[in-house]
DNA sequence: CGGCTTGATAGTCTTTGGCTATTAACCCAT
DNA sequence: ATGGGTTAATAGCCAAAGACTATCAAGCCG
């Protein structure tokens, strides 16, 4: 039954037959006939078919909600019971917006002290991709912009705060500056994330606020690749604090505060809001609380 | 794998091997072989054994917390989508303390109206009771006192409030008043509840507070037999307002307030905290948040 | 020590679940 | 239109799981 359900939950994510039924393990038509199974002990139709996978029907939505629920805690409760006989084990997946991804360390090294057993995967995602994962079990834990608090089943643990800095070479303009006003940085030519990312959207809308438009000289998905073009000292960027620090600033690279307004992201912990949690989760959330006043 | 999460609850409902398959309509040695099954996929013992059974282990009893959750989302999950095909069907367990009976109708027949297709099973239990059967899902809802708020996983609706009367004949000792205080009630001889039930509990307390000892002459746990002890005009008890006014008063038999203190109960709706709710039960907090008021 | 209760074990049969191979429906490009 | 390519359903087969009956072994109690 359960097993079933989880082919529901890969149909949901792959939308096709058979692609969701190789990450089951298992063929297409083994996959088809557990689908219809259930379609039969609910008596409804829950796929809307037609030589190919359309989409789910309203009911099939509904039990898609329940097979998530189901489907998650049963395997917390293995992961519970594991780490009852061996200690926490296994691995924690999380996936963090690439502006955070230099803070995931400072969560993962004392984690790793006190767990050492636990391995990690650690993915780069959107914000938006990153609570489709939460919510179809691919990940544990999310870290992400947290303002629009609610979004979906999830609880919360605010880390820190990003505050925004303008990337330029010392000699370019506005190099010299100790701040400068958003409405200045409109002015450069910028390399910034691609739209797709809530960072992006965010400085978007500074920009636009400040009277400017947002015309980038250059976007990238990749802050690497950003930061390797800021390094050759013609271009620049807006990056968040954080990130600009870890990237490392030289003698030629400053990193100078943006105001006018002095604007603040928070930027949190994301874990599927589950009673209890998994033992690796909620150790994560522990591990949160723990080092979140040390970042403020 | 969910059909053998149910034999463990069953058997610790039963605490006995053969019981706990007779309930779940399968033999002995299958419910034997279901449980050990689950034993290997966790790789831990979860019943201690020695030729009757003797307990859960801890791991035990958090398996079995894990598995009334899964088992419950999958029996929601079920009603759930038979009731957006057929509207609400099926049977709702509610259990309640006596003391409430009365006021069960006051829920059943607007919910009745409403969902004319679902049946009802009553059922008279002790508030311990009820957090038991709740906590087993054998009841999808209890009525029971709410003071000592938040035992375990469940939700609460307030619906009214308990006022103490002491009914007794008009030519009986303090048959004439108009109120009368705890001291003198404790003079009378009493027929009250048996001690496992929270309501003599309750009186005992407020006896005891008055500074007197509760000496019942007779105990039983039916109010029904309390009721009509006290209709041959002979005795005298102490019951909550709403169920002797349900008992119907006489001409002979009076209902008189008890003061100092003028004390307050309140009872409420309790059902399991899960999300979402099974429809059925989900239709019975509404009508519980609904008639509240009115019953104020 | 012997009968009774309770859970485990053995042996048999049915059902379920999964696989491969094939078919049917549809999309689309020629 | 028509034929190739894709996608899900169907058929047929086999292995594994699951459930039943019958029996056994260990305690318990008189």
């Amino acid at each position: 039954m359960i097993d079933k359900l989880d082919f529901l939950l890969a149909l949901a994510r792959e939308k096709h037959f058979g692609r969701a039924a190789e990450t089951c393990g298992v063929t297409q038509p083994t996959l088809s006939a557990g689908v219809k199974q259930i379609e039969e002990q609910m008596g409804v139709l829950l796929v809307k078919r037609g030589s190919r996978f359309q989409g789910f029907t309203p009911e099939g939505e509904r039990v898609l909600e329940w097979a998530r629920r189901i489907v998650g805690d049963t395997r917390a409760m293995r992961e519970d019971i594991k780490a009852l006989r061996h200690g926490l084990t296994g691995r924690l997946r999380i996936a963090a917006i690439p502006t955070a991804l230099p803070m995931v360390a400072a969560l993962t090294t004392p984690y790793r002290e006190r767990h050492p057993h636990v391995q990690f995967t650690v993915l780069s995602r959107t914000s938006i991709e990153i609570l489709d994962l939460l919510e179809n079990l691919e990940i544990d834990a999310g870290i992400s912009y947290i303002e629009n608090e609610p979004v979906g089943r999830v609880n919360i643990v605010p880390l820190y705060q990003e505050h925004y800095r303008l990337l330029t070479s010392a000699d370019a303009p506005l190099g010299d500056r100790d701040k400068v006003t958003w409405t200045e940085v409109a002015q450069l030519p910028l390399c910034l994330l691609t739209p797709d990312m809530q960072n992006r959207r965010i400085i978007d809308r500074l920009l636009k606020s400040a009277g400017a438009e947002s015309r980038p000289t250059l976007e990238s998905n990749s802050m690497i690749l950003l930061y390797s073009h800021v390094r050759t000292g013609r271009w620049a960027s807006v990056m968040p604090e954080k990130i600009a620090q870890t990237l490392g600033l030289t003698e030629t690279i400053r990193a100078i505060p943006i105001v006018e307004p002095n604007a603040v992201q928070t930027i949190g912990l994301v874990v599927p809001r589950r009673e209890p949690m998994m033992p690796t989760t909620a150790a994560l959330v522990t591990e949160a609380k723990r080092i979140a006043p040390s970042l403020a």
